[in-house]
Parts: structure tokens; C-alpha cells; sequence
DNA sequence: TCGGTATTTCGCTGAATCCCGAAATTACCC
DNA sequence: GGGTAATTTCGGGATTCAGCGAAATACCGA
């Protein structure tokens, strides 16, 4: 609950969170249909340094709200959507 | 919604919110019928000082989870549930 | 008005977070 | 193997957060 919310409590992670829900709208170099949005176009839509935005990810990731794949040389993130509505399910329990 | 996340990105903060969902229980010196628990109690409980515990009880009076009500020389807090509640719900349309 | 209690504000320190560029890692291609 | 591209990790400096004690504010009762 904690490690979740402070993953939430950043206006670049919560924006990447939005855009993964729409990739073909906001990644318009993604068909959508892949395994999700390489970490590239995520750094350059974010505006901030490639590690930063590795950072961003990994924090996304380790809280359980980001997937990746790896594919050759590029990491691919979509949204765990299972996971972040038993989130959302817990917090209107819990909170 | 950036700012409730923040609000509840801390494990302190976590725990006023749920010790308000049943003062009675929390709180033995409180009834649970009066305008909310007293800041004194909640920081007695909380085990820091005074100072600290305001702090975070302003955190979550701002970020909309908690409202406060002055009675002579104590100030009783308690949760808004309403408020509560619109932010699990919008979390769960918009996340 | 004065003294006492409850709470908040202020000033400060140490810890955590954010951001970057450089270096390391991984994988592709020739 | 050497060269290149994508990504992550490392090391740092800047900003924010958490916590405290002391001082200030608010209220009550004598």
C-alpha cells in the first residue's frame, strides 16, 4: 500500500501511467498491438534525461503497476492492469 | 490527485487515516460520539512529537482526507468520508 | 489579567527523493 | 571480434520531506 502510493506520488510517473493506457494515441510510432511502448519513446515523450526516466520505470515496475518485456535491445512496458485495478479495489477497501 | 498520493505516501499518515475509521477502538478515551479525536491523542498514539503530528495532520487536512473542528483549547479531527470515497473512486476511473 | 494546557508555527538537521551525465551492460549487425 | 544503439547502473549535487525542540498562538478558568 505504501511502496504503491509513493509510486503514485510523482506528476512524471502518473503521466506515464496515462499515456500506457492509450500507446497508439500518445506513441504514435506504436501500433499498439506489440508488447507495449519501448522505454525510448517513453524517456523522449517525458522530456528527462534516459536515466531518470529508467528510474521512473523501475519504480513503476517494482510496485507492480508496469510489465516489461524484453525484446533485442529494446524494453518494452505496458500497463499491468489486473494489478493496478487490485490496487484500486484494495484502496476503496482499505483506505 | 498528485497531492492525495503524496499525502498518503507515508506510513504515519497511513495509519491516522485508518485509527479514524474507528476511533472507539483506538482511542479509549474517546466515545467515538463526540466532533472526531483530539490532536493530542492521535500524537500520544502515534508516538511522535507534537510538532511532527501536526504536520501530518495538516498534510492530510489539505490533501481533503481529514476535516478538523476547534472546541475550546483542542482540536478534533476526523475523517471525511465523502471525500475519501471520491478519491478511491475517481483513482479507479482515472488510474 | 495571569497561569496553565493544547496546538501550531518556526528554525534547524539528517534522510529521502529527483535529476543529470558518465560509465557499464546488453544485444544487434557487419 | 569491433562498432553501434538501447537501456540500466553509478556517483554527484539540488530539492523536498521528516523529525525535533523552542517559541508563538489560542483558549480556558481562577
Amino acid at each position: 500500500m505504501l511502496d504503491e502510493c509513493k509510486a503514485l506520488s510523482n506528476g512524471t510517473r502518473l503521466r506515464i501511467l496515462d499515456w500506457l493506457k492509450d500507446p497508439a494515441a500518445n506513441f504514435p510510432c506504436d501500433d499498439g498491438a506489440g508488447p507495449g511502448v519501448c522505454a525510448g519513446l517513453i524517456q523522449h515523450k517525458a522530456g528527462a534525461s534516459a536515466s531518470t526516466v529508467s528510474a521512473h520505470l523501475a519504480i513503476l515496475q517494482r510496485a507492480g503497476f508496469l510489465q516489461a518485456t524484453r525484446r533485442g535491445q529494446w524494453v518494452y512496458y505496458r500497463r499491468d492492469e489486473a494489478r493496478i485495478r487490485a490496487f484500486t479495489e484494495a484502496l476503496q477497501r482499505n483506505l
